[in-house]
DNA sequence: TTGTATGCGTTATCAT
DNA sequence: ATGATAACGCATACAA
């Protein structure tokens, strides 16, 4: 771990106490300027390290906070987790990852395992119970990411807007028969957009919305869902998320099914690699990024507590239309 | 971080001493089996939770590890973590994960923050310096992926083989002109490659391999290549990896040169990624889950040595052939 | 098998 | 402004 010189090392060798020593190095106490000169240069010329456990036990703080999300290889969660890990940098904030590979008993076993070492926790679209949630965050800092329960801390995307902008996109394109392919149960996701869906769908003159399903949140849930759309008689797919609609394009490119030309696919997130594919995914942008920052900003001013209100900007969802969205068939 | 409740409240609550009760907790040590359970049960009762702090300022082990990567957003990275931490958590490791973000600096900053608080570290695809890495593994126990210095334990990819397997290909599709497109100069593996390259490409009858620079190894340096990679001559391209691979198809397509018809197209890593696009990405497959566990197998053979000799499986890499190469429009 | 005593390295309290 | 001392919670050496 640490080298193996103390403060007592450093005093010793400065001339003056171990307390001194502390408090010189820590910055914040009355100590005399070239003491703390002395002692600060000392402790760089013999390689000082502070153990930081010591300091753990004694101050109750680590300076450390968790993220657990379902799965890293999914670029939604991989640019969440770059965020979050690229700010608690600029805090001085170390970051324990943990990913739960999209099951609930892992999830929890990792919190519990990450919640002894940490001054808080990041969740981010935790898919655990609402009990658990509560219980956890009974015993440690929180913020939870696309998910809302109680009085707790959370960063939440709107997802009602970006069901909003979606249907609206379909439905002046002239689509009337449209199909959700949802994903996870657990996902709140999930649940919120589907809400959305059942919401917003009447407003729009003389159009139809079902779900076909719940499938995995990921490429292969959309290859699934792909033949189940097809035969649902829709013209327009809005799918989960982009890994879904990229699935469902691969899957209708190898039944020889034409996008858009004879079905539109929509996704959500604007994911990287939704540009890589043609034709490019037409889909509703997260603001992955600051959604990141957002949530570890909330954790700090959470942990250690400032006068100044926590900036409240929110965060904006954008449509960006690409080429698997046109015209349904009928309206050629 | 834990709760406040401690050995002395177990102890005092079971009728034995602190000792006692560290003993029974621990398992390791001689203790009746009548008050280990009584002991269990009543630590279970209070929610007794150890202080991690408090045991690693003794034991001078934290049960953490480290992995510092160069950018998370990258399938490659995302995939290794994955693992990394998957294999780290059935051992009993949380793991604090650092994105360097492809910065050097950066790099040796996050190094230096983690090797406080960890037993050991790993090291994936390190940019910096050599000097760098020796100062680092004077200091702690640390696995390098992609990367050989000395005798420093390390986990590598066997880029000869990849660059075999990929010049094999090509040149038994026709291929004679081949532009490899690099990736960055402080890539230790694409310094092996192009090495590679040198020493396999005169084997083959009549191949040539031109390199066309160094790029960013992501999907914009792929794009910001294309280019120049058409105005070489070459039949085939060669990518430093998959992204920048599909950088590459999406800006061929872009110009409306048609792959694999005008232009061959690989790639190295077969990230999840290059399955999406079509014409699919040829490519030579990474056993990238295999490599996050190996590396951890060997930092906690190196933390906590045994005697079984840690297996030697090995790493095998494996041509994929998709849709984007074939027969060089000469020969057709 | 169990209890007592000690120390890990640091910060905080209380003197001076 | 600085030093002595205690305390954080645990594991261990030693005594019983």
């Amino acid at each position: 771990v640490a080298s193996s010189i103390t403060v007592h090392d450093v005093a010793k060798a400065a001339g003056v106490s171990a307390s001194t020593v502390s408090r010189a190095l820590s910055g914040n106490a009355a100590v005399a300027a070239t003491t703390r000169n002395r002692v600060v240069e000392v402790a760089r010329q013999l390689g000082y390290q502070p153990n930081l456990a010591a300091r753990g036990l004694i101050t109750g703080t680590t300076h450390n906070i968790g993220l657990v999300v379902p799965d890293l290889e999914n670029p939604y969660f991989a640019s969440i987790t770059k965020s979050v890990q690229s700010r608690a940098l600029a805090s001085g904030y170390s970051v324990f990852i943990a990913d739960s590979d999209e099951d609930t008993r892992t999830e929890l076993e990792l919190v519990h395992q990450l919640s002894k070492q940490v001054d808080g926790l990041i969740l981010c679209s935790p898919r655990m119970s609402t009990s658990d949630i509560a219980g956890i965050a009974g015993q440690t800092m929180m913020v939870l990411i696309n998910r809302e329960w109680e009085g707790l801390a959370s960063v939440v995307i709107d997802d009602a807007e970006i069901v909003r902008l979606a249907l609206e996109h379909l439905h002046a394109l002239g689509h009337r028969k449209v199909a959700y392919v949802g994903g996870p149960e657990t996902s709140w996701s999930n649940q919120k957009r589907w809400a959305a869906i059942e919401r917003f769908a009447p407003t729009f003159d003389d159009l139809e919305v079902s779900k076909v399903g719940s499938y995995a949140p990921n490429f292969d849930g959309g290859q699934s869902a792909a033949d189940v759309v097809l035969a649902s008689g829709a013209t327009a797919a809005f799918a989960y998320n982009d890994l879904v609609g990229l699935g469902l394009l691969a899957r209708l490119n190898t039944r020889g099914v034409r996008v858009p030309e004879d079905l539109s696919v929509m996704g959500i997130d604007d994911v990287n690699v939704a540009t890589l594919v043609s034709p490019g995914l037409t889909t509703v942008r997260s603001p992955l990024k600051k959604v990141g920052r957002f949530a570890v900003n909330k954790l700090i001013d959470l942990m250690s507590p400032t006068d100044r209100p926590s900036s409240t900007e929110d965060l904006p969802v954008q449509l960006v239309v690409r080429q698997s969205t046109s015209v349904p068939p009928q309206r050629r």
